[in-house]
DNA sequence: CGCAACATTGAACGGTATCAAGTATGGTGG
DNA sequence: CCACCATACTTGATACCGTTCAATGTTGCG
């Protein structure tokens, strides 16, 4: 896949060859790999051609919360180039690959061009999108919701990197990452799982998550689509 | 308070003088005035001048979630300007006075100054820490601890706008406000807070906190001020 | 085949919510 | 100055959601 495809997601097709221009080659990691530790200076902006990764950090008891999840087009860790330093370990989930953008080439760009800097926001305000609802279900949402939610969200950011044919997408998260992710047990989880299967919503096994009944499953989960892919404004004024 | 001199926190004396430049007039809420409601469209990048607000989404079911704390300095819903419109309501803790920077001449600002492109950069990116920080405690951290992070946080920031000497700061905060920021419910708030008084860690009544053994409320809370304040980088490349 | 990772199940415990009162505290009008 | 009211805070009893521990089943792979 084509990298200025890819990042057309936010950017013009005109700023996504100019991105694509400056990256590095493409490197690749094999599954369980760790691209970034926390703590870690950046020194490039990440961005993802294939595959799946998660950020997360590690807590005290050898727990630990995950913090994003990356499908292919993602930037990972926009955050972390911007303060030079990462706050978060990324981990890939999948095998993947990667191609850097690195630090001197792209602050360049954003010096020079105005709309370089309109997009790197606008990846950031996405970012915060999705981290700004998580924190909102992490909250407030029952263990049963917050599942729901959060395959709501995968199924959508998959059909968004058009992963996803129909109400099938890959799913390569194990229950023990779903519980990272939604700061429950692994045992709670499986039943979640089970009682969103019993309900007839989903079916999920061997890495293959089918929506059986979307309208059932974003009731039930309060899942409102409009915070992603909502194709961010800032377009310049000039 | 002088505005540029707010403005200092992130951006450059140069910067601040520019920003504080194009400021509209000072606009002034009584204390439980809503500025801004979920899906607005926002035309102007509200700086916090005087005051304490808080970003907050209404929840089915009458509750809500408080999403960000804004103490003098701050700016309010960076996202919600980037992305023209706000997924978040605004209310004032106490009363407040904002000062508005508008779109048209912000807009112009960014797109003829990289510099001020960078400062917004870092100003998302101060708030996504922030927004991660609080995602992290959602997930897994103790009624216990999310409390003591949170005064620890509250305590920090205050000390950061110069509205705290030593260890007391005005805490404005409401305990059913507290419940709503850490998603428990007001009656385990109030358990919480008497144990940490138990615990001789603070003392906190009619509005004033006072930290009475930082080092034992940070290390229960698991308290790194790291990502707070932490001047970030992205200096610019030219 | 045998091992390792993942998934499932049950029982007991504990943290937090919920419901329901009751107690300061501060502000307002008489 | 007092009676009144609204708001915030405190307290106890009970129920439920989710955790933990421990064991068993399943799948895929060298």
């Amino acid at each position: 896949m084509d990298l200025s495809v890819l990042l057309r997601r936010f950017a013009t097709a005109d700023q996504a060859d100019r991105l694509a221009g400056v990256a590095g080659p493409i490197r690749s990691c094999p599954k369980g790999d760790c691209l970034i530790r926390e703590g870690d200076r950046i020194s490039a902006l990440s961005i993802l051609v294939e595959g799946v990764a998660h950020a997360y950090r590690a807590m005290p008891g050898g727990v630990q919360q995950t913090l994003a999840l990356f499908v292919p087009g993602d930037v990972m860790d926009a955050k972390g180039y911007i303060c030079e330093r990462s706050s978060v370990s990324i981990r890939a989930a999948t095998p993947i690959r990667v191609a850097p953008i690195p630090r001197l080439r792209l602050d360049e760009l954003i010096d020079t061009r105005p709309s370089m800097a309109r997009w790197l926001l606008a990846v950031m305000a996405s970012d915060s999108a999705v981290l700004e609802e998580w924190a909102v279900g992490m909250g407030r949402r029952s263990a049963y919701q917050k599942l729901g939610h959060l395959l709501c969200e995968i199924s959508a950011r998959m059909r968004g990197a058009d992963l996803a044919n129909d109400e099938v997408c890959a799913f390569p998260l194990t229950q023990a990452d779903l519980a990272d992710v939604l700061g429950l047990s692994v045992v709670h989880v499986n039943r979640m799982l089970q009682q969103l299967r019993g309900d007839g919503l989903i079916e999920l096994r061997q890495g293959r998550l089918k929506v059986l009944d979307r309208r059932g499953l974003v009731g039930a989960a309060d899942f409102d689509p409009g915070y992603l892919g909502a194709r961010v404004g800032i377009q310049g004024s000039r």
